[in-house]
DNA sequence: TCGCACCGCGCC
DNA sequence: AAAGGGCGCGGTGCGA
């Protein structure tokens, strides 16, 4: 007899891991508890779930409480963030009799262990990679591929829904709420039996969504990217066990560093302005900058709306001053005035500080992101429609660039293991490399076969001139803001204020590239024709068999919709490549996590760029084995343009490039 | 008090 | 005539 539920004694325990031993996969999900729940390399596990073919079993491990409710007691109120509101506000809670006897945490993580550790057991969870970081705590390794992730699962079949929670498709698939009071945010506080209910439901039902997601991505063609997604997965989770070592007494000095000029700036602006105000609040600055001179205000002329503001002028509405820009390009169309100057120097500051500095360090009321000297950021595979990844708590795919002061000190925050170096690889040209690749032979293509610089070429292209005869501002704003266009499907405007020149200029511009790159233009229109040949919603695929559907292709062409197919058919040419891309930097990331030496990590992946952290005596082999993984030839067979990287090695994040 | 919309802005 | 693809996050201000 197998055992059900909750689960108690060893013996019970022993009885349904033999069982599931024998079957070729499970689902399993862990409750965790403690400060650190949003850290799965810190949080504590207080209960562990796992459901196979007929048998779904509860383990708790530290609950601290029982079911029957026995009193009531007072506690101190808190606010959400777990600060203290004061001493003296409490609150009356239900007062819960005591667990019951639970299994030791130790002796359960040594009788799971031969399931995590098996081959050939499928390993399944909702955001999986959560759990398999909790569980390598305690299990003392990271629990052995194959896995099976039923969020990126769902992702994969519908890149574009936003909510694929296991609650939303428990709802939608069974039917089925167990789920009222938010009981996976504090287990702890929680009685036993709701959290036993909610862990069975949550390995439950997410076995049922994997059996089913299994046959899906089989069925609709996507078991290749599927299994892509599957293989990063033990990258991601070296990732985020490692983290990546920062400098903390560095930032902790540039903490007071900022602090001081934003003070000073803040000055400046209260100089210009003649009086107080929230400088962070975009209403006050608009009533300041646009409003009466003879109100005390800088009667300045607006001229850029919002995205709201646009809305409402397209539906016929009334504009306000709250309806107005006030970001960097119009603050920047008043070089004479003082306020609109000195709002620019602060802003450039005050983001940095606030996003980059306080928040990683932390304040009273929020907890650093700092743990042991690293940050641990999350990489998420379902994060965007295209198949890039996003990373968050904290975002470290948008940091400064090294170019700037600020970005630079930011960088440089970011440092190599004692005794290592950071090696620092990023694919040159992408996202032009997938576009060649896709189109072969014409100008673009040749100038990738021949190692003449893209954005050379299309700018000498639409000169006339030779690509030796290319200025450095030629590039830079004719030939990169083209290769953008191309990409993006940037109009005139965005063409114009990008290249710095005027709107019938860019009309010409765009033009004389029309005339030069027919196959570019024709290879976009051959794009959307084939999207849209697949119906009932429309899609791509990308180089690895990645799928981007995207409905509005399909809108009926009036005028009002006019803009949103337009918008459709950019995400669809774009999505193509940026999806492209996505593909070879996740297969770069698998050969390079199989190829690395054991002391060599990988520590971040910013959509065409790998950091990895190596030894001083084996940068060398480090880098040519990041070379061999980004553009060798297991890679290299997907595109027919070569794959070429820049390589860097320092100390520091900001000593690169 | 909190969740949300909105703005603005950092990156590729 | 006009059209910027993809993210996460901090701050403000509003309304539930």
């Amino acid at each position: 007899m197998v055992p059900q539920g909750v689960i108690l004694t060893e013996d019970s325990l022993r009885l349904a891991v033999n069982y599931f031993l024998t079957r070729d996969s499970f689902s399993f999900d862990v409750e965790s508890s403690g400060d650190y729940r949003d850290q799965p390399h810190l949080a504590s596990i207080s209960w562990i779930s796992l459901a196979t073919y007929g048998c779904c079993i509860v383990i708790p491990l530290d609950h601290p409480i029982g079911t029957k409710v026995i009193g009531t007691k007072k506690v101190p109120m808190k606010y959400k963030t777990g600060k203290k509101i004061g001493e003296t506000y409490f609150k009356a809670v239900p007062e819960y009799e005591g667990p019951p006897e639970q299994l030791d945490l130790a002796l359960v993580f040594g009788i799971l262990a031969p399931l995590f550790s098996h081959p050939k057991i499928v390993k399944t969870g909702h955001d999986v990679i959560y759990d398999l970081v909790v569980v390598s705590k305690y299990l003392g390794f990271v629990p052995v591929p194959p896995y099976f992730d039923t969020k990126i699962a769902f992702w994969t079949l519908n890149e574009n829904r936003m909510r694929n929670g296991l609650k939303e498709w428990t709802e939608e698939r069974y039917d089925h709420k167990y789920d009222f009071e938010n009981v996976g945010k504090c287990a702890e506080s929680h009685p036993f039996d709701t959290v036993a209910y909610y862990s069975y439901c949550d390995s439950k039902f997410d076995w049922l969504h994997y059996k089913w997601l299994k046959q899906q991505i089989a069925d609709q063609g996507l078991q290749k990217i599927y299994d892509l997604e599957m293989n990063i997965l033990n990258v991601l989770i070296g990732m985020r066990l490692s983290g990546v070592r920062i400098d903390v007494e560095k930032l902790k000095q540039l903490r007071a560093d900022l602090r001081v000029e934003v003070v000073q700036l803040e000055g400046n602006i209260y100089a210009a302005a003649g009086k107080k105000f929230n400088i962070n609040s975009n209403p006050q600055k608009q009533q300041i900058l646009f409003g009466k001179k003879s109100e005390g205000n800088q009667g300045l002329k607006p001229w850029k709306l919002t995205a709201k503001g646009r809305e409402i002028k397209d539906a016929n509405g009334k504009l306000e001053l709250i309806h107005y820009s006030t970001d960097d390009e119009v603050l920047a169309s008043y070089p004479d005035n003082p306020l609109a100057h000195a709002m620019r120097e602060y802003g450039d500051v005050s983001k940095i500080l606030s996003t980059y500095v306080e928040s990683w360090l932390g304040t009273e009321d929020e907890p650093a992101k700092i743990y042991d000297g690293r940050i641990h950021a999350g990489f998420l595979q379902y994060g965007t429609v295209t198949g890039r990844f996003s990373c968050r708590s904290p975002n470290l795919q948008n940091l400064p660039r090294s170019s700037s002061d600020m970005g630079k000190m930011i960088r440089d925050v970011f440092i190599s293991e004692p005794g290592g170096k950071l090696v620092v690889a990023d694919y040159s040209q992408i996202e032009l490399v997938i576009l060649a690749h896709y189109i072969g032979e014409g100008k673009l293509y040749e100038a990738f076969m021949q190692g003449i610089d893209p954005h050379t070429m299309t700018a000498a292209m639409v000169l006339g001139k030779d690509p030796a005869d290319v200025s450095k501002v030629e590039r830079q704003d004719l030939g990169k803001t083209l290769g953008f266009a191309v990409v993006y499907g940037a109009g005139l405007g965005k063409v114009a204020s990008m290249a710095h020149i005027t709107f019938d200029e860019a009309k010409r511009v765009l033009k004389t590239h029309e005339r030069m790159f027919p196959e570019i233009h024709q290879f976009k229109q051959d794009v959307l024709d084939l999207a849209r040949s697949r119906q009932p919603v429309p899609y791509i695929t990308t180089l690895m068999g990645r799928k981007r559907r995207v409905p509005d292709l399909n809108m009926e062409d009036t005028y009002f919709n006019r803009k949103y197919i337009m918008g459709a058919e950019r995400q669809t040419f774009n999505s193509l490549i940026q999806g492209g891309a996505a593909d070879l930097i996740k297969l770069a990331m698998v050969r390079l996590d199989a190829t690395l030496p054991d002391e060599a990590k990988l520590v971040l992946s910013v959509h065409d760029e790998l950091a990895i952290t190596a030894p001083d005596g084996m940068v060398f082999e480090v880098e040519n084995t990041v070379r061999e993984a980004m553009t060798g030839a297991g890679i290299q067979k997907l595109v027919r343009v070569p794959l070429r990287i820049d390589l860097h090695t320092g100390d520091r994040w900001g000593d690169i490039k």
